[in-house]
RNA sequence: GCGAGCGUGGUGGAAUUGGUAGACACGCUGGUCUUAGGAACCAGUGCCUCCGGUGUAAGGGUUCGAGUCCCUUCGCUCGCACCA
């Protein structure tokens, strides 16, 4: 494959942007509001692995936008920065001593390098690392603010806890039962905590989607995790005490059905309400239920468990008796941790009643309640004043009438609980906090921060819910900044998500040591125009940060209700794999393509299947954008991870298709580098342009990247075919191509004679009459189908139309001795004869 | 189970408001040039019983006309999951 010189001219344009700060971004007054944007990727962990193909897809999408908008005439903030604070670099030091810092550092020193031989378009001079001091002081900072804001608070809770971390994490952080991070099980544990009042916001983060340029999906996903449902609480006196017992349910028209209550096997009550008799039993529960993991309890589910407690309550709505149970299907963390049971109306107690042989009243008609719950909507039945109601209207009856009778009231619940903001570790931002045997909690001075890591030698942490910091004397002992007692700092560091929550805020003012960001900064971009990043972060980054953004706002630190105004997920880059008949997966290295384009598994010969997985490295199927960049050059990777297919949906990686795109950008500098021509270029060339720069325009405009790059392949094709370069063609071309392979772009623009650098010139606009074509193939169908088609003169009225298409000999052929009913005519489209 | 989304050639994917399905690219086939090429260039390429028919997961509906709108079914992906 004959290759343009794209590594020298690479180098060249990298090292021209690096030295003559082309991308650096000012604070410039001149600029209209409107003129401003603010487009953000989402940082990365600078993991050892380094860069993969993921990484740079987003970070293309949105260097093609930026170098666009900058060539329509607007001032861009484009930084990059590194989310620094993490577990693997902090394993990695327990396992050989080496500090997470120089880890870190050179791994950053990696990834910067990386990145910047793609070629984008960053202000570097705004870098930010979250585990820098300078950085996480203010971190610390922002911390304090929550804290005296009353929203930070410690706690010793059970939580989860996963073993291989040796640490707490958050709700977030668990999927399935597992720690999102390494995949172990987590286990529940009674740690010290500190936790974020994230749920005290739970209204705010939901209403404030509505004002979002997110996907539905995306805001579909934060709506389910925080999950806001309306109900009621309702009361139940216990009976031979004045204890009473609060459930909370959504159904409170089915109260009439309940038949017996359940309490989670941690409720408080269980202990003084079980009867000597059940003692035992109810005992026997409890400590069944806590040696199981929140997965096993999941897995359970099918098959429900419970015990009697041997008290009974009373049902306030019509004063029966009915017994109290517990059962591990109740969760102690949700609602009141207590529920009334309607067996007839809702699965889950239908089974378990079921299975214990409780009694089931039906008081919705519309189900067969002998064969499953009835959960629909219908006319209630054995309800007393709410006989006859539909589901609606008796829940808000009786709402009203449980608050009359002080009996319940109506009550919003959400699934969303406080976030667990602590990581039992070394490699996170101190918490600023001292604990003082005689003031208590106090917080460190502001002009104390940053709070600084101190140097240790041993990382482990204890794994008794200590982080390494509680072996630090010298920093955990301190004096107490009130009263001056000997006191102790929290050894808790904060977890990843911290750093990560603020970091667009910090890139407006990156230098300040006054103030984490100033208001004139703030003012000048936020909120963010565009942000790219992936879907794994849709419920955890996303959600922490618009927590702490909201704060700040509410206190007065930064001018808008919600720091991402537009968010684009990119698609993930996958992989091809190979299948076995039994859905097992083949590595790829094992696996051969036979010459009918079939797939073999080498070792046995057998067929396998060809399909998508995630790239991993058990599949052998992970590309290095290092090697990609080595082989063809780093526009044909930036040019093809956006010719793949849509930005937002996932996608294959195949190296074939990146050799396409390469023999693409080498077509286009096998026309640079033709004789250049003032000449005036054939027509159909100077149509072919002028309806590129619209597509391309359009496109890049909607991010809608691949059909842009599919249109300018027309455009090298269509010019291919003459042996000169046209300057008329070339100058406009060059520029919007520019934004996409951006090295090969500012190349072919000094070859053109241009002492100025592109990045700067206006983007090409497309004249409309020049996109039009002089002449339509008009096609002719016979009840919709095409039958004939036909070369006329664009604009051609109806009239016209028909009468040409009455005059195709094709037509009179088919249309004789007919019954012609009618004939739609659509100008420049079609004519559609319709006949019996 | 709930929520969101998606099913188009051998492959990745194109198709304004419903208006010529398969743009562009990969792969494949044939050819040209070359000492050679996994280079370059040219041509062809949905399928079939190939002057015609058929075709966008399957079936039905609306319409002069459906990949696009509506209903049913099937399949796949992602997220959540005993949330009362």
């Amino acid at each position: 494959m004959s290759k343009y010189p794209f590594n020298e001219i690479e180098k060249k344009w990298q090292k021209f942007w690096e030295e003559n700060g082309t991308f650096k971004v000012k604070e410039d007054p001149s600029y209209p509001k409107e003129k401003r944007a603010y487009v953000l990727d989402m940082f990365p962990y600078p993991s050892g692995a380094g860069l993969h193909v993921g990484h740079p897809e987003g970070y293309t999408a949105t260097d093609i936008y930026c170098r666009y908008l900058r060539m329509k005439g607007l001032n861009v903030l484009h930084p990059m920065g590194f989310d620094s604070f993490g577990l693997p670099a902090e394993n990695y030091a327990i396992k050989t001593g080496t500090h997470p810092k120089i880890t870190t550092e050179k791994n950053i020193e990696h990834f910067r390098k990386q990145i910047k031989s793609l070629g984008f378009s960053y202000d570097w001079d705004r870098e930010v690392s979250t585990h820098s001091s300078e950085y996480y002081r203010w971190t610390q900072w922002i911390f304090l603010q929550l804290y005296k804001k009353g929203l930070a608070y410690e706690a010793e809770t059970p939580i989860n806890w996963c073993p291989d971390c040796l640490t707490g994490l958050a709700n977030e952080e668990v999927k399935d039962g597992r720690c999102d991070r390494c995949g172990h099980q987590v286990e529940r544990r009674n740690t010290r905590q500190w936790i974020l009042k994230i749920t005290d916001y739970a209204d705010e983060l939901l209403d404030g989607l509505e004002t979002l340029d997110w996907s539905d999906s995306l805001k579909a996903m934060q709506r389910n995790w925080i999950g806001r449902s309306e109900g009621a609480n309702v009361k139940f006196k216990l009976e031979n005490s004045d204890d009473i017992i609060e459930v909370y349910t959504t159904r409170p028209d089915t109260l009439f059905g309940a038949t017996y209550m359940v309490l989670a096997p941690e409720h408080p009550f269980v202990e003084t309400i079980t009867t000597k008799e059940q003692r035992k039993d109810v005992d026997k529960y409890i400590k069944d239920a806590s040696m199981k993991s929140d997965l096993e309890r999941t897995e359970l589910a099918k098959d429900k468990s419970g015990v009697f407690t041997g008290a009974f309550a009373i049902n306030p709505v019509n004063g029966e008796k009915i017994p109290v149970w517990i059962s591990d299907y109740i969760l102690i963390s949700y609602g009141t941790g207590a529920i009334m049971a309607v067996p007839a109306h809702d699965q889950r107690d239908w089974e378990f009643a079921t299975k214990f042989d409780l009694p089931i009243i039906e008081v919705l008609k519309g189900g067969d309640i002998t064969v499953e719950a009835f959960t629909g909507d219908g006319p209630h039945i054995n309800s007393g004043f709410l006989d006859g109601m539909g589901k609606e209207e008796s829940i808000s009856t009786m709402i009203s009438w449980l608050e009359e009778k002080n009996s319940g009231k109506k009550t919003v619940n959400y699934k969303l609980r406080d976030w667990i903001f602590a990581r039992q570790r070394y490699w996170g931002e101190p918490i600023p906090l001292i604990h003082c045997p005689k003031c208590g909690i106090v917080t460190v001075p502001e002009e104390e921060l940053p709070v600084t890591l101190p140097e240790v030698d041993d990382f482990k942490p204890t794994g008794h819910g200590q982080s390494p910091l509680a072996k630090v004397e010298e920093f955990v002992n301190c004096k107490c900044p009130q009263c001056g007692t000997e006191a102790k700092r929290e050894t808790i560091t904060m977890p990843q998500w911290a750093g990560s929550c603020w970091y667009y805020l910090r890139y407006l003012d990156p230098e300040n040591d006054e103030r984490f960001l100033s208001k004139e900064a703030e003012d000048y971009w936020m909120p963010v125009d565009l942000y790219v990043g992936g879907t794994e972060h849709a419920v955890l980054h996303l959600l922490y940060a618009r927590f702490w953004h909201k704060v700040l706002y509410d206190l007065g630190l930064v001018s808008h209700k919600e720091p991402f105004q537009r968010l684009v997920n990119q698609g993930m880059i996958t992989a091809y794999s190979y299948q076995r008949p039994n859905k097992s997966l083949v590595p790829t290295d094992e696996v051969k393509e036979s010459e009918d384009g079939s797939f073999v598994e080498i070792v046995t010969g057998e067929k396998v299947e060809q399909v998508i997985a995630k790239m991993s490295k058990s599949l052998k199927n992970v590309e290095n954008p290092d090697d990609m960049i080595a082989q063809f050059g780093a526009d044909s990777f930036r040019m093809y991870e956006m010719f793949m297919g849509p930005f937002q949906v996932s996608k294959p990686w195949s190296t074939k298709g990146l050799s396409g795109v390469h023999r693409f950008l080498n077509r286009v500098w096998n026309v640079a580098t033709r004789e250049l021509t003032d000449e005036k270029p054939p027509a159909e060339l100077v149509k072919i342009l002028h309806k590129t720069l619209k597509k391309v325009s359009l496109d890049t405009d909607a991010m809608e990247f691949n059909t842009a790059i599919a249109q300018m392949m027309i455009f090298i094709n269509e010019v291919y075919k003459h042996d000169k370069c046209y300057r008329e063609l070339w100058e406009p071309f060059v520029l919007v191509i520019a934004p996409y392979a951006p090295h090969l772009g500012e190349e072919m623009w000094q070859m053109l004679g241009h002492k100025e650098i592109l990045a700067f010139e206006s983007w090409p606009q497309w004249i409309e009459e020049l996109t039009l074509d002089d002449e339509k193939e008009v096609v002719i169908q016979i009840n919709g189908k095409v039958r004939s088609k036909m070369i006329i003169a664009a604009g051609t009225p109806k009239e016209e139309l028909e009468k040409r298409a009455f005059e195709n000999e094709k037509i009179i052929s088919l249309t004789e001795g007919k019954n012609i009913i009618k004939t739609i005519c659509i100008p420049d489209k079609l004519v559609n004869i319709v006949i019996k």
